[in-house]
Formats: structure tokens, sequence, C-alpha cells
DNA sequence: GTCTATACTTCGATAGAC
DNA sequence: GTCTATCGAAGTATAGAC
């Protein structure tokens, strides 16, 4: 009864990819309850038993699905973080909808697979700190001392309120969304003049 | 084949009742995949079919479980809201691991089925304009102007940092959080004290 | 209100032919 | 690398007896 050591499928294959083309899509449309081996292999056009030549367990799957996605994003961070206006760029790669759909079956199956929860964190906390590094520079340019005003705690503050904004919008809340966006608006004004300006928020006392 | 009239149970059952609290349980441990009428039935003690007999689909279980669960954390908030401390309560509803994990699961749901979506935005919407009217009182005495810096926002920017900061720590996630529960103790030092204290937040220039 | 019985679908996974 | 064939388990849902 000895099992006869079963082959397997190549990272670079394109079938592999196109499997994961379609179990990402039905993620996004339906869940993750929906990304079965066979609803996978139909989107693909492909037969059932092919998702398990490529990933020995559907665990497998899903795990290759957040490595893979989670490089995508960090791709599409650098690139934000290259542009001419990376404050701005950073807050919409963190308000970006399809992101946010995504992120929030990766965060349901994470409570659930440490696997998952492990590999999640690991690329949040390289997200951040690539974050850190590159709004360094804009902050102090901005005239901000980084010692005061500590830039991880900017950068988490700014990176929550931006994706709590999204995930809200898509439940139909919008209660303070308005003040937090000109909040925002403000604040990139003054790092760009390099003092505050615009009332009223030059000299009030803000919530920090 | 016209269907004859099925029957279903009442709403103050206590058995219906047992089976929220298995499927909540379920979906807490498991998630929400792991929701079906044979395992809640399972960890009731219960046949599967009565599922179907207090609940027509398991969609209508999902509304009921997504009900109760805002009803209970409405009157949490209530509560918070009603204590000593509003702030401090508020910032640990807001931080409560157990909630973070059942909201992760639902808000999964929400972005598939709008009924669920259309639920937990209502209600979301509610929570904020309860902190909003409790809150004011503290922030005026507190001498914050809520002219110049909007009640909502600040309401939004607690209660998203609190959740991040809940979320983010789940998945082994730290930078940054240190910061974060430094700038809150001196917010609440702040409005304790009405004055701005302890520094360096007292003058520096903060990111807003 | 709870049970038995049942119909039908879909699931993950493997063996082995081509 | 992809297919056919197949397994046992688990899924939703209904009808009807007690």
């Amino acid at each position: 009864m000895v099992a006869l050591a079963r082959r397997f499928g190549l990272e670079n294959s394109k079938t592999r990819t196109h499997l994961l083309d379609a179990a990402e899509q039905l993620m996004r449309e339906e869940g993750y309850a929906a990304v079965t081996s066979r609803r996978v292999a139909a989107k693909a056009g492909l037969k059932p038993q092919l998702v398990h030549y490529y990933f020995r367990t559907m665990d497998d799957l899903f795990i290759a699905l957040v490595q893979r996605g989670a490089e995508h994003n960090r791709q599409r961070l650098a690139n934000a973080l290259a542009s001419n206006e990376p404050l701005q760029a950073v807050w919409e790669f963190c308000s970006d909808p399809e992101t946010a759909a995504l992120s929030a079956e990766f965060l349901a199956l994470a409570n659930h697979r440490k696997n998952i929860q492990a590999e999640i964190g690991r690329y949040a906390e390289q997200y951040r700190s690539m974050q850190v590094e590159v709004l360094s520079r804009v902050l102090e340019q901005g005239g901000m001392d980084p010692k005061v005003w500590p830039l991880p705690a900017i950068v988490f503050l700014m990176a929550s309120a931006a994706r709590a904004l999204t995930i809200e919008k898509s439940l139909g809340v919008s209660t303070g969304h308005a003040e937090i966006l000109e909040w925002f608006r403000q604040y990139q004004e003054m790092l760009k003049t390099g003092r505050r300006t615009g009332e009223p928020c030059a000299h009030i006392p803000p919530p920090i």
C-alpha cells in the first residue's frame, strides 16, 4: 500500500499560471469558498484533475495564490514609491478596491490557516518598511522632524485610514470620509510648501 | 408540482438560538466555509435537517447571524460609551481580536452577497454616529473645537487605527504599533488636562 | 419540533491509460 | 502533460412519519 510517488507540474508551466489566474478570479468574484478544483478547472477550460497535478492539495494552491498576489503587490508598491508623488501614490496603492476585496478573502483565510497568516504578515511588514524608507525623505523635505513624530506611526495612520476608507465605501458608509480626504489633502499641501497652510488646519490642535 | 408550503421554526425558539451559537462558533474557529448545515447541526447535537426547519436556506442563516452579531456589538458599544472613560472604552471596543476575526469573515462574505453588505454597512454607520455623539462631549470638554477638527474624522481615525492594530497584531506585524499606542495615550492625556502635554507632542507639527 | 429517508450535486483526491 | 474512470465523503434541500 505504499503510495506510488505521484508526479507534479513545474512552477514555470503556462497551464499552472492559467489555473492560478482562474483561481484568483473566482476568489475575487465569489470568495475563497468558490475556489474548488472543479470550478477552477472549469474556468480555465481544463479538467479538475489537472489542478491536483500542479498542486498537491487545494491548500497548496491557496499558498501559491497568496505568494503570487503579494509579490505582485510588492511590485505595485515599488512603482508607487518610485513615482514623482510617492505620498499620493502610496495613498492610491492602499485605496485600490480590487486589492481590498481580495485582501479581505486572504485575511479571512489567514485567521484559520497559520501558514497563510505567516505569509501575509511577512509581506505586510515588508510593505511598511518600504514605505517608511521612501517617505522618510519626503517628510524630512517637508520639514517634519521624524524624531518628534515617528515615521512608522505616520505611515501606519495613512495606510490604515486609506484602507478603512476603501472598505467602508464598499459597504456604503461615508460619514467622516470627506473630512479624512481633506485632512490628507492639507497634509500633502503642508509638505509641499514646507509649512502648515490652509485655514483652519494651520493653527489648530490636531488629534495627535 | 406545487410546493406544499413548508413549515418553519419561530425566532424565539431555543433550538434556533443553539443553531446560531453553533454557526457562530464554527465561523470563528474555521471560517464561513465551515458553516454548513451538517456541521452546524453536529456542533449543536442535532440533525442537519433541523437547520432547514429554522432557516429556509443557508443564506438565511448567515443573515440571521449577521443581525444577531451586529445587535450584540451595538449593545457592547453602547456600554462602552456609557462608561467613565468612553474614549478608552471605544478604543478597546474597536481592538477586540474576537470581534475582528468574526468581522473579517463577514466582510469577506459581504463582498459577494449584497444583502449582507447592506446589513453591515447600515450597522457600521450607526456605530459611527453613536461614537460621534458621545465623543463630541468628551472632546469639547477637553478643549477641542469640533469646528476646526471635525469629530467624524477623529472618530474615523481612532477606529481605523485601533482595528488595523488588532488585525496586524494577529498577523505578527508590529512596526509602528508602539508609536500609535503612545499617540493615543498622549491624546487622552491632553483631553484630560485640557491642554497639550508631555514632550514632545506638546509642540510638534503632527501629521494633520 | 424532531426524526428517518432520500434525491441530487459537488467536493478532494488518486490510479492508470494515452 | 492531459485524459478517463472512479472513490468515498460532504454539501443543500425536501417529503413525510411520529
